[in-house]
DNA sequence: GTCTATACGCTGATAGAC
DNA sequence: GTCTATCAGCGTATAGAC
């Protein structure tokens, strides 16, 4: 689901060692020179956020100026947009992909997941919320994300009160918000005391009770 | 439960029209000078976040220099502190003071709450996130403010299973975890569209799931 | 207590040489 | 494509007159 507006971002990761030249331009090395300038921007803006981090902060990182790193991404805004849209290639938000998984296995296995992908988590986190400031650039990105999210799990939760696996008196609808809402939240309190906090049983837990056994 | 290192911060609101004067000098005028300075950074920092809003902007909003203020809050930092002890004056985060009040009618009143007072979601969401990051000067604010509420929630959950009033199989730990991290989470769906939102439902259910009827 | 003046750093962005 | 130089602005905070 890409932002129609998020024009910045690279297609697919090509191969590092580019063997065969280029068919027009030196396309290739600039494709990989933006995708090491996103990963750099990935990294600041999770640790700083959107206004705390500086294109400064980005250009040390990958090794050149900050005005060579404007000529990738003309604007701040631009740099960001591409970073929040590189973000949807890794995480699939616990969709499940194959027919066969259960929604809860699906989203178990994506917390636990995230967990192992260090900034990942802060950075939604932060930039999230982040995004409901001023006319900050982010938030159409979450907000529209917010709604494709809740249409999501929405079918997948119809689709199993249909079966009647649903627990009576669940709203499909409020569920749906509920659970997305449980996931952010509680990754909000594993970023603060990761040790105490168990991202994937409480995920677990609440699908249990949602969810009648099959 | 105020934070020992937030000394800046007024005691109780006193009389608006000071008739009497003050015992020991022009301390009434002060307090109510400061009282107005933390209720305009309270706005600006929700609107613009921590990072986000200038003392500039505070100063503006309660008609004075931007100097001046730091004569009552000598930094940004304690300004801050300021807003966020004066946040838990407002907010009693849905422990039932009431011992005939049921949990669940106690968080769902306090979201219904919150909800009537502007600025209030929106300062907790966006600082709390932003907190996370850098060497923000909240951090220790919503860590210990975690603590005692998964503490608090985790006794509730606690004396109701004792009264086997707990869902069999709910683990009184991860659901008080999860009660916050849910509560969290709806709120900043709330913040993005509050008309498709209904955070008191969403506690209610979830609530109405974990906790048996008497 | 309040102000002006100001220090001093950093911000995102532009112009233009190479 | 990459750089240096630079702009114009805003940030917090300090010094000191009144």
């Amino acid at each position: 689901m890409s932002t129609p507006s998020a024009a910045q971002s690279a297609a697919q990761p090509a191969a590092k060692s580019a063997a065969q030249p280029a068919r027009r331009g030196p396309y290739a090395k600039s494709r990989q020179r933006r995708e090491s300038i996103v990963a750099a921007a990935y990294a600041v803006f999770a640790a700083h956020g959107y206004r705390g981090g500086s294109l400064q902060d980005v250009a040390d990182k990958v090794g050149m100026s900050q005005t060579s790193l404007l000529h990738y991404f003309p604007s701040k805004r631009d740099l960001l947009l591409a970073v929040l849209h590189q973000r949807d290639t890794i995480t699939q938000d616990g969709t499940p992909r194959d027919p066969e998984q259960t929604l809860a296995d699906a989203v178990v296995r994506q917390a636990r997941f995230n967990e192992t992908v260090p900034g990942v988590i802060e950075l939604y986190t932060v930039l999230c919320a982040e995004s409901v400031t001023d006319n900050h650039p982010g938030l159409e990105y979450f907000t529209e994300r917010y709604e494709r999210l809740r249409r999501s799990y929405l079918r997948a939760f119809t689709a199993l009160a249909d079966e009647g696996r649903l627990r009576p008196g669940v709203d499909p609808g409020r569920a749906a918000a509920s659970l997305i809402a449980l996931w952010d939240g509680i990754q909000t309190q594993w970023l603060m005391a990761p040790e105490r906090i168990d991202m994937a049983g409480c995920l677990r837990d609440y699908l249990d009770l949602v969810v009648l056994p099959a």
